[in-house]
DNA sequence: CAGTTGAATAGGAAAAACCTATACCTCATA
DNA sequence: TATGAGGTATAGGTTTTTCCTATTCAACTG
């Protein structure tokens, strides 16, 4: 009594004899020996423990059984079918999902114009986005849940590359009846003893405005930590510190002349760069290769104005 | 290069893979060696084109196109699951579709109660049936359209097997103005001279009425051939001729006493014999066996009184 | 720097699939 | 009745695939 399953071959063949009514010209078709063609449809009538056909003069007819069977077979090889075209369609990044990983301090201002663009070029190609703080979105890229993330660079771990998108400036924010508020530019030394303030500790801009507090000789509050730039914002304006708002963030939802906030360039400029971060292990499989390509592009094409695309 | 198919072990070693997450785990759990698990994963990346997991220290995590492919195979898989599941079933003819052909004569008259308990006793065995000439019949049953056929026995044809499964008396019916009109019985001599209607030379009934017509010396008028049962009782009831009925047509469509034809039985009685037939290579499939017994099952319990069951 | 863990590679054995030749069965025909 | 044709099953041996053991490679871990 034999256990196993039966094999797709077997499958094809007996899809491929019940067409043809005949042994011998099922086997030309398929390319073997009549006494081949035999042997597997009767391993196959063993396996599934019946007969399927009846073996006459005239060629064969389906067992009430064996059409049954034939339909089912049908089905696996029709789905089997489309799992080979599907996967040459992948191998050339012509379709597939990925699952993109983005923090709260990019994707919002980006993505939109990216997944649309995406969509009108490549309809195959699924995104999957979600957003979370950067350190969570490498611990879930290692994990295996993200397939590539879009965050602030530069990352240390060896399991990750990257490649950068873009170097954004970073503004300097204060509220409006600031001392700072309409300069047109603003130097470290203007932060001296001023309050920082900065997002959370999982958020890679927060190390930055960190280091920068320091030289300047500003306090980075941790008090008051913002979930979000726009959280941020609001402390700003209503005069609890100052902050530092990345370029995309400040184009997007400060319009020039009615924000609740100030905004003033770095003399000399700060900036942060963004970029993408894969698993070395995953390569580069066809559909990160088009999407980053993408990615680019969007970058060059869409928000030259306001970031310096480092792209290839 | 490799133009093949992939094969449903490489699948089941994948999906298996994808759910342990590790190379060593997953070989044990389909009882084979790591190695050979690598290599059928190898070969599936290779047929496929495409990476679909990317090794690492801590296990392997699938590649985006990766997870595409294992809800293919996924769905694969499952479809043979049910392929071979259906197989069992029928292998022990708990389901299955069987194709029944059944004659005019015949089929209308036992098997709407046939089918109605056929439903009850095994909802997942489903019948197909369809009616035409007996003729016909068993050539679509040689050609394999249909499995079984419900007709008039005996067959001649060396291909077929068949089971009686009851003996049905045959009534002769007349026009109520007729001369043998209310006869409680009738011989063959009464016939003498009489017109015989009939059905086509498709239908078994006409060869017999045919012998019957000749040893009474009736006349077989071949210039009005009926269609239908229905159709000789009306040829009948309009004094063209005299015919003769099965008695589960009498039973089912002429009531006592409002027919438009009087019905007399024969003195020493007229049968017909009705069981089904099969093809000889089609041996004896589960669901056939268990057809068959239902159906003498049917005759034994319903239609005792009006035929004698022939069934084991 | 060894020791551990996990996957890939090599080489040979076992199993599966294939092919040719032949046997078998039924039908049609001389 | 014998004989050939059409079609499938069986036998024996060869090729291909799959598998196993042993070993190697690579990356952590203590």
């Amino acid at each position: 009594m034999s256990e196993s399953f039966p094999t797709l071959r077997q499958l094809r063949y007996f899809v491929a004899l019940a067409q043809c009514g005949q042994y011998r010209r099922a086997a030309e078709q398929l390319g073997l020996s009549q006494p081949s063609l035999s042997q597997q449809i009767a391993a196959l009538e063993t396996v599934l423990g019946l007969r399927l056909v009846e073996r006459g003069r005239r060629g064969v007819v389906l067992t009430p059984a064996g059409r049954e069977a034939l339909s089912h077979a049908q089905t696996v090889l029709d789905d089997v079918a489309r799992l080979t075209s599907l996967s040459s369609a992948m191998a050339k990044g012509l379709t597939g999902t990925l699952h993109l990983g983005s923090t709260p301090t990019i994707g919002p201002y980006i993505l939109p114009r990216l997944l649309k663009t995406l969509h009108a070029a490549h309809p195959e190609l699924r995104l999957v986005a979600r957003d979370g703080p950067p350190r969570d979105l490498l611990e879930d890229l290692g994990a295996g849940v993200h397939d590539v993330v879009l965050s602030q660079l530069p990352v240390r771990s060896t399991d990750f590359a990257s490649a950068p998108l873009y170097r954004e400036p970073l503004f300097l924010a204060v509220a409006r009846d600031h001392r700072l508020a309409g300069r047109t530019r603003v130097t470290l030394a203007d932060l001296e003893g001023e309050d920082m303030l900065s997002l959370g500790e999982a958020y890679a801009l927060r190390e930055q405005l960190s280091r920068l507090s320091a030289e300047a000789g500003a306090r980075l509050r941790d008090d008051y930590v913002g979930t979000s730039l726009d959280a941020l914002r609001q402390m700003v304006a209503m005069n609890m510190g100052v902050t530092v708002l990345p370029a995309l963030y400040v184009r997007s939802e400060l319009a020039e002349g009615d924000a609740d906030v100030a905004i003033a360039p770095f003399k000399g400029g700060l900036y942060r760069s963004v970029g993408l971060i894969w698993r070395k292990a995953t390569g580069q499989p066809a559909v990160l290769k088009r999407f980053r390509d993408l990615a680019e592009t969007v970058v060059r094409d869409v928000f030259a104005d306001d970031v310096m695309p480092l792209g290839r």
